[in-house]
DNA sequence: TATGAATGAGATTTCATTCAT
DNA sequence: CATGAATGAAATCTCATTCAT
């Protein structure tokens, strides 16, 4: 998960660039295990092989460690999703491909998930980060639909499907549909529906 | 807000109840004003006017309370709802006063609604006690489709149109639509049409 | 020194007031003995009979105890030289009285005068606590040279005066006088003549 | 500032006189900015344009560059006012040209100043090099009074004279005189007359 | 000589929780 | 029932100092 590297840790005491990466990799690991309130920037420093006080000479919060590991979050994402958009495939079988992807994107972070929202809800920065990745979004969703041939849609009306689609992948991750007794494939289905509701 | 059942009892158990339900309406109040990470039950016991020492006789965690708090959050808004749904209109008009409805209460508890998904993921009483509500909801929205004359639609599709519904009121409290450029009119108009998708 | 006290500590877990005292009174006596830039919350806690985190309940700082440190300093001051101006005794013998409960005063605070300069040029709350009490200086002098028939001098000499005399006790606090071969007794001489130079 | 001397020498010892130059020199300015208990030593390193780690190659202690720094003030002070007393120059203009210097001595190292004060009263080490200076200060002034006539004045005499002037400098260096509404002009005056005293 | 990443040691601070009254 | 002073336990953070290169 983002990036490995883990192997042979504590080689050369070298590299700050290395460093950083592994104390992210090691924080978003940590987040997403016990969650951000649990975790301490102790534990960070601990799980990616270093002294509590390394974690200062990188960053100064546990906050400023969140918003990195969401960048690569995001970062990841979208690659993912790059990915798809370039492979050439019918528009028929794009929104069934798009739901596959991002159900998996999201139920691989959980937790992450969840304390992105409490923190963006409390964190101006946290907000921000989000907003523009929202944006980005909205804009190659847009896009997109232009492309397909669709009708350009409001950007309420893009918004809205995406915070939907969102909202039931996470359902997904975080173990609520299977608990109402809704399988993934049935959820599958209503993702593929409110993507097809945009697509026309 | 949050006013607690004042059905009276006898004179002395009345006190501990108060106290209780003073409480619980002050951890409310804080969980939302700073966030339930950022309240510390010292803080809850001084808003409520009491002790730190009090909040653990009637508490054993802030946990607890958050729980209660939660509790009553949910009755408060099912009678809100439960309202709308005896008074006597068209279905025609039903969904824009649902939406509308609970885009109020949302804007109400921002910062708890986001707390409360970070808890869920974290903490498994929280995420039953937030699955009983949900198939409370799902249960209402279905037999309230039977009564319209709609077609019984899948739990799956039921669940869907009530996550979409939600976060999109979340996305207008905690100013993700208004910051994206996003009128709250034009939301009003999607999560009709969220509910109107079901509705038939 | 400072309220005596300390005898049976621990008594009753009561009274705040009580505790707060015991707090500045330990600080004092560790600013004075360590310095202040060697003392660290934790010992002031300790030494006054508490838990490191009992310090935070009633300081926000270890500058905030100084601050109170300092205050009860000048109180003290001033009611030993309250003493002497109210003491009937003739102008003559004034200056030599003054001088030897100035020095008395340094000589049981060396450490702590030290630290006082070095804040005060760092902390403008430091600061500004001196020159409160440094005007209050200048006014009972001004006053008092007033009342001893003396030609009222100007501001920049009366400070001038109270600058000088209180360097000089520091330097036999600090043992710089010691240490270059001036007894205390020429200081006294010293001392008696910068004030004889402003009564005249 | 605190320019050293540049008597070069071979090519390679130079680099690590410099590097020590250049470390001192950084030193006396974060400490003068900051304060000394506000700098630590990766500051200065980097401050000088180096690793923390070469600091420590030159200097075994953050007070191992204090008591350098202030060798290098002392002698910048000395050789400022040996000018003046070279320069062939009445003994009426003596006192004045003097305070003028001085003061403006103090006003450029106004933190540095203060905390002086603080370690002196800490550090054994930092009062035995404050003691050399003052021992040579009292030498020089006492000859001085010899060379211009004056009746050879008690050694207290000119140890008193000399903490009165130096703490005169340093309240308008820190401010407190112009806080106190006493200004630069009348604190020369009163310069003027704490020398004259002495000189008759 | 210089580096700079890394850290041990410890200071500062917070907070849920208790206990004597 | 209520108190509120007190704290154990732990998290956050700093800094002088070292070590492999």
């Amino acid at each position: 998960m983002l990036r490995v590297a883990n192997t042979q840790a504590r080689q050369r005491p070298r590299d700050s660039v290395r460093t950083r990466d592994a104390l992210i990799e090691a924080a978003a690991a940590e987040f997403n295990r016990h969650g951000y309130f649990n975790t301490d920037t102790n534990r960070i420093a601990a799980a990616a092989g270093y002294a509590p006080a390394s974690f200062y000479k990188h960053f100064t919060d546990k906050r400023e460690v969140f918003l990195e590991v969401y960048a690569v979050w995001v970062e990841r994402e979208w690659a993912e999703i790059g990915e798809l958009l370039t492979a050439r495939m019918g528009r028929r079988r794009m929104p069934g491909r798009l739901a596959k992807a991002a159900l998996e994107h999201h139920k691989r972070w959980p937790l992450f998930r969840a304390d992105l929202t409490a923190l963006a809800a409390t964190d101006p920065q946290v907000m921000a980060a989000r907003l523009k990745s929202r944006r980005r979004q909205i804009d190659v969703m847009t896009e997109l639909l232009c492309h397909a041939g669709a009708a350009s849609p409001s950007r309420a009306r893009v918004l809205s499907v995406l915070l939907s689609f969102e909202r039931i992948c996470d359902a997904v991750a975080w173990g609520e549909a299977e608990s109402l007794g809704v399988s993934e494939r049935s959820v599958l289905r209503e993702l593929r529906r409110v993507l097809r509701d945009l697509f026309g």
